[in-house]
RNA sequence: GGGCGAAUAGCUCAGUUGGUCAGAGCGCCUGUCUUACACACAGGAUGUCGGGGGUUCGAGUCCCUCUUCGCCCACCA
């Protein structure tokens, strides 16, 4: 960047026009890239702090959800560089199996051509050309909405370290026993042309129908078995009725055999217990090759397992299946061939009834085609014991799951967690690392290589590689170690960043990601992968619909980012960002959303602009050299409400990691009153906004004007109290909206050449005092107490307090009255007590000027009219109304304050009447309920005398 | 079918263990270009905290129930 004239701010703030270059700048100073060295593991000292990315598939183009995510890992990762962590944020995209090859088979297709018209090499080749022109579009978003991450460490799944780690893991598993061939029933996505796994195979409610069939018995067709089904396509496949072993309708018929319609054949009638006697007729008929349930039945008895539908889903004799297919019936569709035997079936009178059916279908995650349960030969990963140490991680705290009601969640699929099927009839991914022996005879047919294998290692003889790629979160459960460096165990980063410490994502992936990351991480490294899960919400619009491009009800963040700046985005998915909840934005209405932001940062942009203006480029004091009896009661407090802001930030941020500096790293795990503790992103963002807005702009800046224009030593105090306030509000709020803070902050007085904010200390508070509970203030976060002293900042909070609460006073008055804005009136100041004559009579000139009268101090309000107001500790503000008073308003307002009051005091005597109140309440609120009652009374005092003095009785 | 979450001002949402908790932002109303800011400033109004029952001296806050919405899981044909 070029240095910035600091005393120019043009008028206006326009982000699109700075951003770009402020991200610039920190790419040019290395901000973002982390050093293995300096984290103890190789012999520095800070503590490491490491975040992997959701990896996006690689042709992916920005939206809010991931705007939301990556904001949100932003956010924590700019928060622990600040604080002195080595941070690291890992970067990187998925190859996305499924969703890449659809992409371009689609492509493909416009050409009129499918994949197998192209071949497999070829096509692979277009893919990786596709992913080479397109591809990694949304990492360059991912920059304009402010992303801090290692650029230099960015990672793709497909690259030939990751895919080495994939070979590596699935040979080791293999190894362990814990990858095996299967041949079973699996999903199988008739337009994919491929197995998916139980998780992406998605159950949607559907009203289908349920079709009852009549099986006559072969030998005494007056007699018939009805079955239900509401695929009546898979009848055809269909090689035994099956019925409870118990069930005395059926017992006659068990052994014998039962005439199949339409394909004619005759089929057995079996026993087992499978079947539910209670459920429809109680009789199933058994499909092994097209249902799971089936194939377990058909395997118990030892059927045959005839194959009837076709990879794309068409009525054929695929296998076993001679005869059984109709030539009406061959090449037919599944579904039209479900409307052709239902006719069929309806005209040879074996229709016993069709009932409409509700009941949940498995769609194709990907593409939404319904899923045909196929027989097939398969991969599969043994899942048991490697969930057993995922589970245990959860349940010791070594991991958190935030919110933390995704921990049952997580528990009850784990403790019912089933294989997961690996392979892939895909073309784009990793190969299987399998060869087979075309003349070894099984199982030594079976080579599982790190390696290529280019012979049988047995007999030399020729070897084919599986023609099948794995499942793309095979690569992706690997991620937080084999963007790392893993396998190579003596990696830099690996050992130097792991485990990791967070994992943010959206709920919908902890089956298919988080949960085997943790398997992973622990069949791997030996180690949970991360300590804290958190899972964030998602981006719905007005109707709570999920945003999508098909709904056409998205908000493209980078339209955002162009109108309103990428900060105005962070703002308010940050701010809107409850734990666990839902973030509602509307498309519609970008300006209701995001105008927030844009104006709170125009608010800073303004403050930056007044404060250059006035206070110069001279370097100012650091506000801890400032002789304490220099401050003024207006400096106590800003710098008390700022120690506050950054307290309150502190613990709505939390705790960052489970270990403190001391502790071994390898057993450390939450403690249980941690577990949900900091995350509060949305509290964060509220709490530095009080600060900025209703603190330092509205109340200290204003107090400050006339200091700042008068030569001396009170305006060096005042530049330094205002510089370092303004200064710790920006790093405060550095990691929510970093484009403007930094903008801002590298034009503050005495910044060094090359500083910058991204890498600027977290701010600490110079006194910890916070909070005054009775004689003592409490010290936050350590919470300690110490004794009250003349002069500490709490007192100085409660004295300023008292000077802003005569000037909104007098500006109700001037309000209630209409009082011309640029009139100055009088105002007669009526200090309760001495302490507040002092407070009153010091402050004159910060009240008079916000409140804009002239002051007077007195011992009793005047008795002419005037508009009266009580203050807390019993002061009071009186406004002389001669010529604008309107006597009835006033009194009318006296009166109804009274019978406020009135009603106030009457609950609250009620309630220290209540013997239960005051016997079973902590003493502390009864105490203070008394203090309240003995105020308030004096109050009631005053103001009954005020208004028969005024109003007359 | 099982489990979970949500319901608080017109809108989007905060409200930690029951006792100043009835709040914020936006919007709305009334003024104002007050020498940083009209993307602002000052003042103001607005809620039987989804319905009903219960526990308690006291309940947005705990329990039961109902209603509505959403999510996750699920091999009943």
């Amino acid at each position: 960047m070029t240095t910035p004239d600091p005393l120019e701010l043009p008028t206006q703030y326009e982000p699109a026009a700075t951003e770009p270059a402020i991200y610039q700048g920190w790419l040019d100073a290395a901000a973002f890239t982390a050093r293995p060295d300096r984290t103890p593991a190789l012999g520095g000292d800070r503590p490491p702090f490491t975040i992997v990315i959701p990896p996006p598939n690689v042709t992916a183009i920005l939206h809010t959800g991931h705007g939301l995510n990556n904001t949100v890992q932003d956010v924590i990762v700019r928060w622990r560089r600040m604080a002195g962590d080595e941070a690291l944020w890992v970067p990187g995209t998925d190859h996305a199996g499924i969703a890449t090859q659809n992409v371009v088979e689609k492509i493909v297709a416009a050409e009129g051509r499918t994949r197998f018209d192209i071949g497999r090499e070829a096509f692979v080749a277009r893919v990786h050309a596709f992913v080479e022109e397109t591809g990694g579009v949304i990492l360059d978003q991912l920059r304009a909405i402010g992303s801090s991450c290692d650029w230099t460490r960015t990672a793709y799944t497909l690259t030939p370290e990751l895919s080495r780690a994939v070979r590596e893991a699935f040979v080791l598993l293999y190894e362990r026993g814990l990858v095996y061939r299967g041949h079973r029933v699996i999903h199988w996505c008739p337009r994919c042309l491929t197995s998916l796994s139980d998780e992406e195979a998605e159950h949607h409610d559907e009203t289908g129908k349920l079709y009852h069939i009549a099986y006559p018995v072969s030998d005494d067709p007056s007699r018939a078995i009805t079955v239900a089904t509401t695929r009546p396509e898979t009848m055809l496949g269909d090689v035994a009725v099956a019925v409870h072993p118990e069930d005395e309708r059926y017992r006659d018929l068990v052994g014998r055999t039962v005439r199949l319609p339409i394909a004619e054949i005759d089929i057995p009638v079996i026993a087992d217990a499978y079947t539910d006697p209670a459920f429809g007729t109680g009789a199933v008929k058994i499909t092994p090759a097209h249902d799971p349930n089936d194939f377990e039945v058909g395997l118990r008895h030892a059927l045959a397992m005839p194959v009837v539908i076709t990879p794309t889903g068409e009525m054929a004799e695929v296998a076993d299946a001679a005869g059984r297919v109709p030539a009406a019936l061959r090449g037919l569709d599944r579904f039209e061939a479900r409307r052709r035997i239902e006719a069929m079936l309806r005209e040879q009178g074996r229709l016993v009834k069709v009932e409409t059916h509700a009941h949940a279908v498995r769609h194709c995650y990907r593409c939404d085609t319904v899923v045909e349960p196929r027989l097939s030969d398969q991969w599969f990963v043994r899942m048991a014991p490697l969930a057993a140490p995922a589970l245990e991680a959860v349940r010791s705290g070594r991991v958190r799951i935030m919110p933390e009601r995704w921990v049952a969640v997580y528990h009850n699929w784990m403790e019912n967690i089933r294989d997961w099927n690996i392979s892939r009839q895909l073309w784009w991914g990793h190969r299987i690392p399998v060869w087979y022996c075309a003349a070894c005879p099984p199982p030594d047919d079976v080579i599982v290589s790190r390696d290529d294998v280019a012979a049988c290692p047995r007999c030399g003889g020729a070897v084919r590689q599986d023609e099948d790629v794995l499942d793309t979160w095979f690569s992706s459960w690997l991620w937080p170690i084999s963007t790392l460096g893993w396998p190579d165990r003596e990696a830099r980063d690996l050992k130097a960043f792991y485990p990791t410490d967070h994992l943010v994502t959206a709920p919908e992936i902890l089956f298919f990601w988080v949960a085997r990351m943790i398997m992973a991480g622990y069949a791997f490294m030996d180690d949970a992968p991360f300590h804290t899960v958190y899972l964030h919400g998602t981006v719905r619009d007005t109707q709570h619909r999920k945003m999508s491009k098909s709904l056409g009800n998205g908000i493209d963040p980078l339209d955002v980012v162009r109108l309103y700046g990428a900060d105005a985005l962070r703002w308010t998915l940050v701010s809107g960002l409850g734990m666990g909840a839902d973030l509602i934005l509307d498309p519609d209405d970008l300006e209701k959303s995001f105008a927030p932001g844009r104006n709170f940062a125009t608010k800073l942009w303004n403050i930056a602009r007044f404060l250059l203006g006035n206070v110069g480029d001279a370097p100012v004091t650091p506000v801890d050299a400032l002789r304490p009896e220099s401050l003024t009661r207006a400096d106590r407090w800003i710098l008390a409400r700022l120690d506050a802001a950054i307290g309150e930030v502190d613990v709505a941020l939390g705790p960052a990691r489970p270990w403190a500096d001391a502790v071994d790293r390898s057993t450390a795990t939450w403690p249980e009153s941690q577990r949900a503790a900091g995350l509060r992103l949305n509290e964060y963002a509220e709490v530095a906004r009080r600060f900025v807005w209703d603190e330092l702009a509205a109340w200290y800046l204003e107090s400050v004007k006339a200091r700042l224009a008068q030569p001396g030593e009170d305006r060096e105090v005042a530049r330094a109290v205002l510089v370092h306030a303004f200064d710790a509000a920006l790093r405060l709020l550095h990691p929510i909206v970093p484009f403007i803070t930094e903008g801002l902050w590298q034009r503050l007085p005495g910044r060094l050449e090359g500083e910058q904010l991204v890498t600027a200390a977290w701010p600490r508070p110079l006194s910890p005092v916070v909070e005054r509970q009775g004689e003592h203030v409490v010290l936050k976060p350590a919470g300690m107490t110490m004794n009250v002293s003349v002069g500490d900042p709490v007192v100085s909070v409660a004295e300023f307090d008292l000077a802003r609460e005569a000037v909104e006073a007098i500006r109700r008055v001037r309000a209630d009255y209409a009082i011309p804005p640029g009139r100055e009136v009088a105002a007669l100041l009526v200090p309760a007590n001495a302490a507040a004559r002092r407070v009153l009579d010091e402050e004159r000139p910060v009240i008079g000027r916000l409140a804009r009268a002239s002051l007077a101090l007195a011992d009793r309000p005047p008795t002419d009219a005037a508009a009266h107001v009580l203050l807390a500790d019993g002061s009071e503000v009186a406004v002389p109304l001669a010529g604008v008073i309107d006597l009835d308003k006033e009194c009318a307002r006296l009166r109804g304050e009274l019978s406020q009051l009135d009603r106030q005091l009457a609950a609250l005597t009620q309630r220290l009447g209540n013997e239960g109140f005051t016997s079973r309440a902590p003493a502390a609120v009864v105490e203070a309920e008394r203090r309240k009652h003995d105020e308030w009374t004096a109050r009631r005092g005053q103001l009954a005398g005020k208004v028969e003095a005024l109003c007359g009785a």
